[in-house]
DNA sequence: ATTACTAAATGGCGAGTAG
DNA sequence: TCTACTCGCCATTTAGTAA
């Protein structure tokens, strides 16, 4: 007999007013208001958490009083450590795609000293004076792509020289087919669309691994572990699972 | 418009098959086995999350694959941190009961060398010859002191002195009415039973507090924060939450 | 093998209401 | 005020089945 999710968010909320090391005052109007639902259905839970024997209960004349057991306890642990197993792990994202020629720009910008001192200060390598393009071709690897963009965390500033100034831009590093150092990179206002990547490393890629126009690539960048730190109004406790709808 | 636990089970699941980083394998009769539901409930499931947009999908002939969208990996993130908001912060244990006389055979054990030694270098303070016995009253401090003989973890061994055994016993340390470090002795084979705690202090409790027998007292433990690792056998990364029936 | 429809049973939901 | 019942309504489930 499963559970459903108004009471796991009733349990959560539970603890999250002290139920878990005591009796705490909880009423089903109350409770009602934190979930989002009526007070019957409130009362309902309580009933029903109690008799999973998940919380205990007790009534003093119109007051009530619940504190979850050590098994309402477990549950909430177990699912807590479920999640932590899948989602404080290595996250693994892999893009596929395949080499395209730019216009020969990418080269110019990388040799601008105002650039290369960035990569070789906060990528650790002196990037090859170029890049490479990758065209990507499943929807899987475009997804991917637009997570990496957000966590891309290694940002190169603009610049001024003269009077042409040189945009900013964010960098991830990561693996370049399953072997060699490399990072993408996610240029403000570039003039390619969400299906491409550029590629730098400190070698030559298109003559170390012969690569021609067409042949496929593959990279990765692994996240070692989310960070899990939101912005978040805690809404008294309550539970968060309610779709967008 | 609220998910079910079955949606989130799935999503779980999927994110257990690295479904956060990459399009997976997923049959309906595989996700049902694993979900502990119908094979029609987990077609359901999917069809649902995908209307969602908590997973995208692709079918090629009779195989499906799934993968978790950005905004259904932030709804596992959000219920994750929920949970760590509750489960990893100090619990606070507090055990309120009456004091009341023993035989006075604690002043004899609490002055053999054999546990002094032991309480001195594993509590850090040298007790007093005595121990304060605590009838608990309400089934709510019974309910900590059943939870807090789990998580007492200072373990004093038994020992012989000449023909004689003394047995063994745990402690964890606490606060003796919110300003005296004590500790709580869990004794193994002890006569008294669920309702009782007995209580040693570097000081002399009864005479610093002035308690008398029926004086009511309190004893707190802190218990930094949860320790989640489980044994566990991982059900093919299915989530937990299913109540015992 | 699959996925997913329809139909009937089950169960959850909130309004009304009693105590 | 409070808790929790009944009752109609709707959502979710499974069985059967088509594709």
């Amino acid at each position: 007999m499963a559970l459903n999710l108004l009471a796991l968010k009733a349990l959560i909320f539970l603890a999250s007013q002290n139920g878990i090391t005591g009796m705490v005052r909880i009423s089903t109007p109350h409770l009602a208001r934190v979930l989002g639902t009526s007070q019957q259905s409130a009362s309902r839970v309580l009933i029903r958490l109690e008799k999973e024997r998940l919380i205990e209960r007790r009534n003093v004349g119109r007051t009530g009083y619940a504190r979850i057991t050590e098994l309402g306890y477990r549950q909430l642990v177990d699912l807590y450590s479920d999640l932590r197993l899948v989602l404080e792990r290595p996250l693994d994202y892999v893009i596929e795609g395949k080499v395209f020629s730019g216009l020969g720009e990418g080269a110019y910008y990388m040799s601008l000293p105002g650039y290369r001192q960035q990569f070789r200060e906060k990528l650790g390598f002196d990037p090859y004076p170029g890049t490479l393009n990758v065209r990507l071709l499943s929807v899987d690897a475009i997804a991917n792509r637009r997570v990496l963009e957000r966590l891309a965390d290694i940002r190169i500033e603009g610049f001024r020289n003269g009077s042409r100034t040189y945009g900013g831009l964010r960098a991830i590093t990561g693996t370049f087919n399953d072997s060699e150092l490399c990072a993408i990179l996610f240029i403000e206002r570039s003039h390619y669309g969400e299906d491409v990547i550029e590629v730098i490393s400190p070698v030559y890629l298109r003559g170390k691994y012969g690569l021609r126009d067409g042949d496929k690539v593959r990279i990765r960048v692994t996240i070692p572990k989310e960070r899990v730190d939101r912005e978040r109004v805690d809404q008294e406790g309550a539970a968060a699972i309610s779709a967008s709808g």
